[in-house]
DNA sequence: ATGAAGTTGAACTGGCAAGTACAATCGACG
DNA sequence: CGTCGATTGTACTTGCCAGTTCAACTTCAT
């Protein structure tokens, strides 16, 4: 096998350690160093593991983005089986999911994608591929279910799934100031019902 | 006069240079040398204006950011005289956002705020005040002169501006693979027309 | 035990770039 | 013309950090 396993792996703890990092001051600021405290290793171990700091931020990126998009994806389980209220149903997943995107987490990966665009641009095909697009699939899917039992007007679900989550997410930047600051509980509900408010007035039945 | 004017104001060209290059390599891998250059300048000039190569950033940003918000302000005119079609008006002002927000600069601007958040977490203010802010303002101002006027049916003209905006510019960020790639033309006419549509069937009077 | 693979701390190298010093130059204005 | 201030090129100092080396140490499999 590639990695022995003396001490539950160490790459696992050094990739986490360096989002972290990388998240807290930025990919240029962060040292190997500082990386390698943060996941209590040793600076060469980290050299065992990765090659470059390069190849160490995408790695890192890469595994952050897959946890991302599978926490979203169970998300939308709910749609799959909607109850008799549907607004309520679509509430309840928009809640969940501006919950999902105001978390450290996911804030933090989208700066680095943002940040780092110019120096990995291939950083994107790692994140995105597995990103917003697989999520909108899975929603327009769901979608696509309820058009066709005659509970929303759509002909066309992938725009659809597209403007649901613009309404959702689009009001989130300015809000949290890029991601920056935190957003009271009370006030995601809010936005979760403006947002199907005005999604069902559009496009749901009567 | 702080600054002399024996040639054409070497400020504004230190100014222009450095966000250029800001937005081609990023803050940490631009270096004072290659702004200078960029600028038509010598090193040292730059000094001469600028303490720092971190206040030469902020300075950046900031010309920048006024720059992009007084396009956007102006795109919003047409609002004031809406013809009889509201709707056209609307996806008027609608293209016209769309391609002001995928222009170079705009985009880049946005790559360097949210990369540097962590490194400059002033430079928000500096930006976000003349920026999102203000835009939405002016235009839900605009909103509510239509809903006096009994164009629009809403109840909250900062909430519709919001939403205006989050239905025009949240497709964007997927479709410009976040504004590394440009978009063509007539598929920016449809994404206004799409979003308008939506926006006119929840808001909209009948 | 013993040896292989991996880990550790510390110290070292090398390169890159911010910021500065300085002497030569340029341009404006009296 | 001559002076003053800004500008220029060059070259230097300085600090930082990626990446490496190495010898000592831990862990485990046989």
């Amino acid at each position: 096998m590639s990695t022995t396993r003396g001490r539950i792996d160490k790459r696992q703890a050094i990739l986490e350690g360096a989002f972290t990092v990388f998240a807290r001051l930025g990919y240029a600021q962060a040292g190997v160093q500082d990386i390698a405290a943060e996941a209590g290793v040793a600076k060469p171990t980290v050299y065992n593991h990765m090659t470059d700091k390069a190849t160490l931020f995408r790695h890192a990126l890469e595994a952050a983005a897959r946890t991302v998009l599978s926490e979203r994806l169970a998300a939308l389980d709910p749609l799959t089986t909607p109850g008799d209220d549907l607004p309520a149903t679509l509430e309840g997943v928009a809640y969940e999911l501006l919950r999902l995107h105001t978390d450290q987490r996911s804030c933090s990966l989208k700066r680095l994608l943002y940040s780092e665009i110019t120096t990995f641009p291939d950083a994107l095909d790692l994140v995105l591929d597995s990103g917003p697009h697989r999520l909108n699939q899975a929603l327009a899917d769901r979608l696509a279910r309820l058009a066709l039992s005659g509970r929303l007007r759509t002909t066309d679900p992938d725009l659809a799934a597209e403007q649901f989550m613009a309404l959702l997410t689009g009001p989130l930047e300015a809000r949290t100031r890029m991601g920056t600051e935190q957003i009271a509980d009370a006030q995601l509900r809010t936005m979760a019902r403006a947002a199907v408010e005005t999604f069902v007035r559009a496009w749901g039945t009567p």
